[in-house]
DNA sequence: TTGTCTATTGTTGTATGCAATCTTGGGGTT
DNA sequence: AACCCCAAGATTGCATACAACAATAGACAA
């Protein structure tokens, strides 16, 4: 592990293909590349002002996470999701988040737990407030992200974290509350509440149970894309 | 989607980064290259007589894919898994292989279940010769591994098993059984009848919970590096 | 002896040119 | 009209050259 130490922090270093990478990932995230749609090498290149060498090599990453497909001698294209992949997505969140907050519970320290308190009250705040400004419902769709998040990291198993991140993915294009009313708002506050409950009475069962109905109840409200909806 | 139809099958394709992807795998694979070693670029490419170009490109991919790691202007070595990587790999396989075989459960095709008692009849002959031929016990566990990978493709969640081949890939290196004992090489067995069995009559709870006892059977037997012995 | 600076060397990062491949459109044939 | 063939254009795949960076060893000073 002598070697570990001295290893620099990859992320502090902008190479060209790191700042491709992102510049890319960002544009689908945003919709300015839609489904479908070709990024032609030379096209980024120019625009970037950067050599095809490191727009190939990110665009290779990008292709290994999923974000594009790449067909050989043909080009390299946004990934476009099917009503399946929201389906299997959804089916791989309602076993994995409850294990994660299962796990959190059994592991959970006073500080994180106070974290996630306070998230859990700016979010009811929020709540009641949605109904007269409508753009509030962003903001806590962002906390509520977060929320999820901090209660994955706290599951102490960093792979769960990262299959989670890889493949729910999808869902950050379009995270928001809009097509929820008040009530349903409500009670999905009133679950982050509970699950909080649970985890602190050291109950990981009651804190699972509850996060796969928080799941289910979001999936309820959602129709077809009901996995891309935040819950 | 009318222009997936014309999309060559990626995998017939043979590039020279596909090739090179394909060779370092296989040697970390079968230990030729050992963790934490470094991975030259213009040693692979020299040896493989192609330029740095694809051989970059394949690097890109394999660490994307978690078996190497880069660091910026350092070089790329093979990943090392620690016992915590074990662990999470381990957590997450009592998770998502029930999960599968619930799954498999509900939408099993006649000829699959076929497929998959052949393979289990297979193992129990090579199983009652494994204590005179000790060798047998690697072909065991490729079958076994064949199974395992049949039922999470049956599970008909492409996720789900792109997931569990990634995550569960390090244990890969050393897949046998030569730590077991007779008795529990005959358990092991009987556990895949009894999840057959229990597909058959339509009992995806049955079937879930045999493959979690399964799974920390196998766990049980391996010591530490449990999860990266088969089940 | 220890620390620091610097020249050297090895390795990765990027740009560019060319080869290989695919797509497309026009002309010809049936 | 429908089909096939082929050539031109567009795009990706790969090789090579060079630039940027990091590690190392040796000289020199404290």
């Amino acid at each position: 592990m002598a070697n570990t130490a001295r290893i620099a922090p990859a992320s502090v270093v902008q190479t060209a293909t790191t700042k491709v990478h992102e510049v890319i990932k960002q544009r689908i995230l945003d919709g300015h590349y839609q489904a479908h749609e070709y990024i032609r090498e030379a096209n980024i290149a120019r625009e970037l002002d950067v050599s095809r060498t490191p727009v190939r090599e990110a665009l290779r990453e990008l292709v290994s996470e999923g974000w594009l497909e790449m067909i050989p001698h043909h080009g390299s294209r946004v990934t476009a999701w099917t009503e399946k992949d929201a389906r299997e997505v959804f089916e791989l969140r309602l076993v994995l988040e409850p294990m994660a907050v299962r796990m959190a519970s059994e592991r959970m320290t006073r500080e994180c737990l106070t974290k996630l308190e306070a998230m859990a009250s700016h979010m009811e705040q929020l709540t009641e407030m949605a109904d007269t400004t409508p753009s509030i419902r962003n903001e806590i769709a962002s906390i509520n992200h977060e929320f999820h998040r901090e209660l994955i990291h706290a599951s102490g198993n960093q792979r769960l974290g990262a299959v989670l991140e890889s493949v729910v993915r999808t869902s950050v294009i379009r995270r928001n509350f809009s097509h929820y009313d008040l009530a349903s708002l409500r009670r999905s506050m009133r679950h982050h509440r509970e699950i909080l409950e649970a985890i602190k009475v050291g109950s990981p069962l009651w804190a699972e149970q509850i996060m796969s109905a928080h799941l289910l109840a979001a999936k309820s409200l959602n129709g077809r894309f009901s996995d891309s909806a935040e819950s």
